[in-house]
DNA sequence: CCCGGACCTGACAGGATCCTGACGATCGCG
DNA sequence: CGCGATCGTCAGGATCCTGTCAGGTCCGGG
């Protein structure tokens, strides 16, 4: 995934990328570019650092929180604190503009190295008696189809990419609406109420979806 | 494993990633980095291109065929067909002289952090026959898995990160409620008690979870 | 324009957890 | 060995957290 908010410079790179046998999605603000990773599984993700709304720099924040997919950072200032700061919010590299698509290629090319490709497309993600399947939408609980909102998927979504990790309401909360959100209300909670009556046999016995006291809730695969 | 010939530098950095908690063997020409590189097994190889006998060029070829340790290029030169060199011959990242060390500690820690966490830095934190989570919020004791609470568990999070040091109550406190809290009551004194009957055989005869009399508590082995 | 679904919010109740204060046991020191 | 300071332990009540429900808002479709 490219994010860059220049459609010249974007539409430039992307051909550069696609000569090179890569498939690239382009997107043209960190909002976007936040919803684009969430919904989809990309070997790795280029941020400009320069986006319109989310820069580039909250949106590696926000992301390495949730996943270790490859960030890669752009910029057109070199300061080294600039530079610090991004590997410090957990990209895995750092390019500074103007660089020669060359190069860029040549890093990209570094980083992917080290995944290997079958791992990084999982098809449908499983945990017990649950599966999701991001790119289709969809949602099972021991074989029989879930009805699932909007809502609902980004939060099984998120906590099935790692199964057992509790994740605080605010992590959740930033899944389904933007970021911000300072929501102090019973949000996430309903939701997780409404998936449970969907994914659990018995709702009021949780096996799957857990509440973690003060803290949370996590996903485990609920029969060891 | 540092690869550097000139000494002074060599022992520079050293010591910046000494400070920085990781542990680093020193040599100084390319035939030795290769044997040191063969013999046991390193996070991370930081190889000085200029080095006398076998360049860092090559020995990053080599290495790169017999195994997929990471390894970091430095180099005087700064031209882009270097670089591109460095990267092409199977490098994973690549510094100009002359870098900040704060950049290259920086560096350092991403390109580590790529690498399958379970390998190097278990999530798991491990003392004596207590394990503690911390993304799965779970502490087992001797294998067995054992419930805590919030405040026990931040406790025990706390300590666990720094074993045999000592913490103050003061400082315990800060981990479990928020900042400020001046209590002088028991509060910490009877979470630990809780923990001490959750986590110790004999709560009467604390192995790991010791008081420090006049001080407060630290977290231990316990029979080494 | 009306309607329905999805989502958010606020309120409430039932628990779980935490804090507090008191008391006796233990420790360090002279 | 005696003394003050510190620590272990207990239980009750204050506090915090979660499950649940009933509106209210927003949005898109008919």
């Amino acid at each position: 995934m490219l994010a860059e908010d220049d459609r010249r410079q974007a539409e430039a790179l992307r051909r550069y990328l696609t000569a090179e046998g890569h498939e690239a999605t382009v997107v043209h603000d960190g909002e976007e570019a936040l919803r684009a990773a969430r919904q989809q599984t990309f070997d790795l993700l280029l941020l400009d650092v320069m986006l319109p709304g989310l820069d580039g720099m909250q949106v590696c924040r926000i992301l390495r929180q949730e996943s270790d997919v490859l960030m890669l950072m752009l910029t057109a200032r070199s300061s080294e604190d600039d530079l610090l700061r991004g590997l410090d919010v957990g990209a895995d590299d750092y390019m500074t503009k103007p660089f020669s698509p060359r190069e860029l290629v040549a890093r990209v090319r570094t980083l992917l190295r080290r995944v290997p490709a079958t791992a990084r497309h999982p098809p449908v993600l499983r945990v017990g008696r649950l599966t999701v399947d991001e790119p289709r939408h969809t949602v099972t609980a021991g074989g029989v189809p879930v009805d699932c909102t909007a809502g609902e998927f980004a939060i099984l979504a998120a906590m099935i990419r790692q199964p057992g990790r509790v994740f605080t309401r605010g992590q959740l909360l930033e899944h389904t609406r933007g970021i911000d959100r300072e929501s102090t209300g019973r949000t996430i909670d309903v939701h997780v109420m409404n998936l449970r009556r969907k994914i659990e046999a018995n709702p009021r016995r949780p096996r799957q979806l857990l509440t973690v006291y003060g803290v949370g809730y996590k996903l485990t695969a609920g029969t060891p």
